[in-house]
RNA sequence: GUGGCUGUAGCUCAAUGGUAGAGCUCCGGUUUGUGGUACCGGCUGUUGCGGGUUCGAGCCCCGUCAGCCACCCCA
């Protein structure tokens, strides 16, 4: 029997690296001021086929009748079941509302390198400002973010857009803004489609391309100017690249998107984001009127890209160095005084060490060996001397005999932490 | 959903159509209280699965499933 394809067993170095991401996630929001929320994995169908929730998605949900015959899909974002929490208890929450979650998404689509059908996804939320400080917060936010992982300038970048500049673009030349996520999508594809096919699917819209191309090469997005300059003073500017080519493919952006990708190597976007002002009010029937941006990360791209960029592997090591499975091990030298060590033992892991010891008996060399295996940095020789043990550190192999009821000061004292 | 490439031991890979191998990992040992190196030994396969061609298929053909890559799109 093997995974379905898409899923992943999580074998503990797996889950290792997992703990490595989602810690830095966490930390990250919390440095923004953000509260960690989650909701139900299986929600409703209806809830991603509302009116401006869905998009390309659509296509991949996860969708089948429950047992109550109800239409149900696993959760192939997180964004609509943020909406509708923050619409139906908004007046609890002073705004503006940060809230990040860290939850198990699905998409049913063909399977690649850095792309799952259950994956793990890092959500941040600024729900209740519609300006562009709030923007600024969110793409700073996700700027640090990348960094925490050891990621620079060389590494990545934010390609940032402004759907309202399109929108105005449509106005000027008089498309009625219904048919703007049908005219987006078009300009999204327009690099990778010939020439001829763009045309004609322009030609509703008696818009020449050429036209369009012009628009794009500008590189000029007025709208973005207040938020360029948050980030300028922050320090961020450089991160950033104004791009009108960005338009996303969620159907409920309404204002800023953006994206962010790895300039080397052919990963597809890291992580993506922008400003949804309607979402919460088309959810929540009016209910809740208020103005939104956010973005997500995957956790399986920017593994990938880890492993990619030497600076943010060798973070990742060194952090994985500092969690060994182990930090003390006892070497039970003779077996008359395992009851001894059991104590030891117990009394060790009561203050908090991570303890090990040979469930039976095993020569003392073997022992040692085991203790190296599992990242221990001390081993504690029991037998003879006792009530004396040795404390040996493995790093450097210096070895200190002293009364066992004096080990957990000593260790606390001298650090079983990992040199 | 479309196209291309690949599928052999837990992992990485060998094997002119003629009896399926190596390295690594793992386990045990190198005479019994001190270490990831060294040496010795041991385990594991219906060659992804199902058909077909052939005296004979890991190898050739078809199908299927899975993985990788490129589209599509996205985290």
């Amino acid at each position: 029997m093997k995974t379905l394809p898409g899923f992943r067993d999580l074998f503990p170095e797996d889950f290792a690296r997992r703990r490595y991401l989602t810690g830095l996630w966490r930390d990250t929001a919390r440095r923004y001021g953000f509260v960690e929320f989650d909701g139900p994995t299986l929600e409703s169908a209806e809830l991603y086929r509302k009116k401006n929730s869905g998009g390309e998605i659509l296509g991949q949900l996860y969708e089948f009748t429950d047992k109550g015959d109800r239409t149900v899909a696993l959760r192939p974002e997180v964004t609509p079941t943020l909406a509708r929490m923050v619409a139906s208890k908004h007046r609890d929450y002073p705004k503006p509302i940060r809230w990040f979650n860290v939850g198990t998404c699905f998409r049913y689509e063909r399977q690649q390198r850095g792309r799952l059908r259950e994956f793990l996804q890092f959500n941040c939320d600024l729900v209740g400002d519609a300006t562009s400080a709030a923007d600024a917060e969110v793409v700073a936010l996700l700027i640090d973010l990348l960094r925490s992982f050891g990621l620079g300038p060389e590494d990545f970048a934010i390609r940032l857009s402004d759907r309202s500049a399109w929108h105005d673009f449509l106005t000027l030349h008089g498309v009625e803004h219904d048919h703007a996520g049908e005219f987006l999508n078009i300009v999204d594809k327009m690099e990778k489609m010939p020439f001829e096919k763009t045309e004609e699917l322009l030609a509703p819209f008696g818009i020449p391309q050429a036209t369009i191309q012009e628009f794009i090469s500008t590189g000029r997005i007025p709208a973005l100017d207040p938020l360029l300059a948050d980030l300028e003073a922050r320090g961020l500017r450089a991160y950033v690249r104004p791009d009108l080519g960005v338009v996303r493919g969620l159907a409920y952006y309404t204002g800023v998107v953006f994206e962010a990708f790895a300039l080397q190597g052919n990963l597809r976007a890291i992580a993506g984001g922008g400003r949804y002002d309607r979402l919460l009010a088309d959810l929540s029937d009016g209910l809740a009127d208020l103005p939104a941006v956010g973005f997500g990360v995957g956790d399986a791209v920017l593994l990938e890209l880890i492993n990619e960029i030497p600076a943010a592997k060798s973070l990742e090591a060194s952090y994985l160095k500092s969690e060994p499975p182990l930090q003390v091990y006892l070497v039970i030298a003779d077996e008359s005084h395992r009851s001894n060590a059991l104590a030891l033992a117990q009394q060790l892991r009561v203050t908090g060490w991570r303890v090990g010891f040979p469930l039976g008996q095993e020569k003392v060399g073997k022992q040692f060996g085991t203790a190296e295996t599992l990242g221990a940095s001390h081993a504690v020789v029991i037998g003879a001397e006792w009530p004396n043990v040795k404390v040996k550190r493995l790093s450097d192999r210096m070895e200190q005999e002293l009364d066992h009821a004096t080990l957990a000061i000593w260790l606390e004292e001298h650090g079983a932490a990992v040199s």
